[in-house]
RNA sequence: CGGGGAGUAGCACAGCCUGGUAGUGCACUCGCUUUGGGAGCGAGGGGUCGGAGGUUCGAAUCCUCUCUCCCCGACCA
């Protein structure tokens, strides 16, 4: 993409409506324009970064045997009424009601819908385990929207749900879920925690939240540093049920807990000095065991391999996909703008033409540009008559991982000179081992 | 929902107290000079001052109502 035809309006000022880092870097670097408090509308440069995302997760959700599926944002009021959600969720969730004035809402979250879903078409032990996710955006009519996309009252939710025979099989489900989210924000580029929560008013009795360490979070955590040093999870030990149990045991028996549940005497006992962290922290994830609470109450039943009526163990699985936007801003940002992890970056490389006009420069930025676009890169090209300070600017704001500076000094040596965002390495190469180091990054 | 703050050009803000036909910087358009870290000079375009009502010869400015946005708190992915 030539920055001369994308539709990028970076600012130099952010506007004063936004306070914290990511929401200010959002607003300057033209990824979202609000349109009401805590609604946006996502413009070309987040729209990617949000697909992107989403696309990490689809990967890894159907690694583990997910199977995505879409429902609606608009739900009936009854199946909210038959749980007995509909009282209890209360001014947050949107009613609305239609030309025949049916009582609808607009969808904080979708427990009721796949438990009928599931209620209707499955039957019989033989049909599980099932895992079903959707990725749709949800509304939750919140007191106070803030933090720009971190909390807002429109946001895209990755939501699935597992559905299994009895609470080991659960278990097991539960344990792979929390394995794959690891592996999730793992490629998302960000060290994210697992803390055992309060499962709160959804329910259960099996509960940890994901949170990253940012400043700006809304929670207070306490943890065993260990947690951070753990190495990444490998695809295999999903092969075998009792290498998953293995891991999954290995990171939640360390101490992590929010605030609210922390109690210090565990903490001294099962953590060393050293090792002990209280930081701020932003939740992105938040997976929940929750049993037979809605099949009992909405009649999802399953027949036993004995004939027996039983319902369903279900669990439920969340990831803020909007919400990681903003956190992985506050997570990896520095005085000069955004530093994109790779894998989530919106173009891996940029281009600058220092010297527009110049016959040289010209010539060389379009050949370097060509050439990584057949190398198969995602390439954002400033072709445009700025001075160089500007595009040097504007490109650190948006934080591309990889800049290519294409200027006299190139037209002195015949080299073309790499910056790296996130470190400030700066090399010279000549095109093809240009091409070649960028190529492999990326592959 | 309780407490506080703010709505004036795309963005940041001044003007309001003490009423007199709306201004600055950035951005945008044109010209000249510049050109490796958000250039300089000159010339332009763009605002019924959030909305409604009132006071007044006259309202961005004073009064009343209203809408919206932001911050702190309680609540939440």
């Amino acid at each position: 993409m030539k920055i001369s035809q994308f539709f990028l309006p970076t600012l130099k000022e952010a506007p004063s409506e936004a306070q914290v880092i990511s929401h200010q870097l959002m607003l300057r670097s033209g990824m979202i324009k609000q349109s009401s408090a805590g609604i946006y509308s996502w413009l070309p440069l987040g729209f990617k970064v949000l697909k992107k995302i989403e696309e990490i997760i689809r990967c890894e959700q159907d690694y583990i045997g997910g199977q995505e599926i879409l429902m609606p944002t608009i739900q009936p009021a009854d199946l909210w009424i038959e749980s007995g959600r509909y009282e209890d969720y209360g001014q947050e969730m949107l009613r609305i009601k239609d030309r025949s004035n049916r009582d609808l809402l607009y969808g904080p979250t979708n427990e009721e819908l796949i438990t009928d879903i599931f209620r209707t078409h499955l039957k019989s032990y033989k049909d599980l385990p099932l895992l079903l996710y959707h990725i749709q955006w949800k509304f939750r009519d919140e007191l106070r929207p803030r933090y720009g996309v971190m909390r807002g009252r429109e946001f895209l939710m990755k939501d699935s749900y597992s559905f299994d025979l009895d609470m080991n099989q659960s278990r097991l489900t539960y344990q792979k879920n929390f394995l794959s989210y690891l592996r999730i924000f793992s490629k998302l580029g960000l060290k994210a925690v697992p803390v055992k929560a309060n499962p709160g008013p959804i329910g259960g009795d099996l509960s940890h939240e994901f949170v990253i360490l940012a400043p700006n979070g809304e929670s207070d955590i306490f943890f065993d540093k260990k947690l951070l040093e753990f190495e990444s999870i490998s695809k295999d030990i999903f092969l075998d049920k009792n290498l998953v149990e293995k891991e999954y045991n290995k990171w939640a028996k360390c101490y992590a807990v929010t605030d609210d549940i922390h109690n210090e005497k565990e903490y001294n006992k099962l953590t060393t000095p050293e090792n002990r962290v209280n930081s701020r922290a932003i939740e992105v994830g938040h997976v929940f065991y929750f049993g037979t609470k809605y099949s009992k109450s909405m009649g999802a039943n399953l027949i036993n391999n004995k004939g027996e009526q039983l319902p369903v163990h279900m669990g439920s699985y969340g990831i803020g996909v909007s919400r990681l936007v903003g956190a992985i801003i506050e997570y990896s940002h520095d005085d000069k703008g955004i530093i994109w992890p790779e894998n989530v970056a919106p173009f891996s490389v940029g281009i600058l033409n220092l010297k527009k006009g110049d016959e040289y420069c010209d010539k060389m930025s379009e050949l370097v540009y060509q050439n990584l676009l057949i190398a198969g890169l995602e390439v954002l090209y400033d072709d445009t008559s700025e001075r160089a300070g500007s595009k040097f600017a504007n490109m650190d704001l948006i934080g591309l991982p990889y800049q290519v500076f294409i200027g006299s000094k190139s037209k002195d040596n015949g080299l073309f000179e790499i910056k790296e965002r996130a470190t400030n390495k700066r090399y010279f190469l000549k095109l093809e081992s240009l091409i070649n180091h960028l190529t492999e990054k990326f592959n």
